[in-house]
DNA sequence: CCAATACATTGACTGATGTCAATACTATGA
DNA sequence: TCATAGTATTGACATCAGTCAATGTATTGG
């Protein structure tokens, strides 16, 4: 139910983009940018996600390995990413591909600018 | 014990910025990054520091009440993101005065780049 | 030295999070 | 239609993280 199966990044908007330094931050900016911090948080997400960015598409089998984490972990890791708008996937034949989204990085970015 | 009087940044030690395309992470920088971004993770910390980045330099007592959590959770917050290396204190008088770091900001903004 | 103040630490509680085995779902190919 | 393969979901568990009351520490002013 959760997790549709249209996958798109709708479901995680950011009231967004303001630098730190543009006064205090709303309680609601800093809900919705706390959560895409907290996709970061785990060093299994970052390097799953530093091993979509090094290529074009990354099928969810070829994380299993490098990671060394169990299919299951591996799908919740990806869901994550994707509710934060960090990746975004298709599913194609049997093969889940993901790929970066580099607008919503460029997002985090800014907040960080200055 | 842990927390000196002397603080300073040199305790989360970052391996180092490269950004995320540039082929996968090791495990010792994703373990770093994703204590950065843990420190990044909560709602009331990106209000602090938020605050924090507003002006030149706040005091701890400043943030007890924008952010409505007591005492010991200011202080909590305000060493977690001291270990990342994201602000700095000073103890003058009673006081405590935070800044934020913009050199470390920068080497997770550059982490994101593409 | 004493009282007051600003901050840090400890302890306890609650809720969130990472992990995997087991299972369900879905698309392919025979 | 059936067996197989790639993913997703569920359930359970252990650990982590946010919060605050109570207490400790250090600095100032009297």
């Amino acid at each position: 139910m959760s997790h549709p199966k249209t996958i798109s990044v709708d479901d995680a908007v950011v009231s967004c983009c303001a630098p730190l330094s543009d006064g205090a931050m709303s309680e609601i900016e800093a809900g919705d940018m706390a959560q895409i911090f907290g996709a970061l948080s785990d060093p299994a997400r970052l390097r799953m996600l530093s091993l979509i960015a090094s290529q074009d598409e990354v099928c969810s089998c070829a994380l299993e390995g490098p990671l060394g984490k169990s299919q299951p972990t591996i799908s919740h890791h990806t869901r994550i990413l994707l509710e934060a708008g960090l990746i975004i996937g298709e599913k194609r034949g049997r093969w889940m591909w993901w790929r970066v989204v580099p607008d919503r990085l460029k997002v985090v970015a800014r907040i960080l600018s200055v």
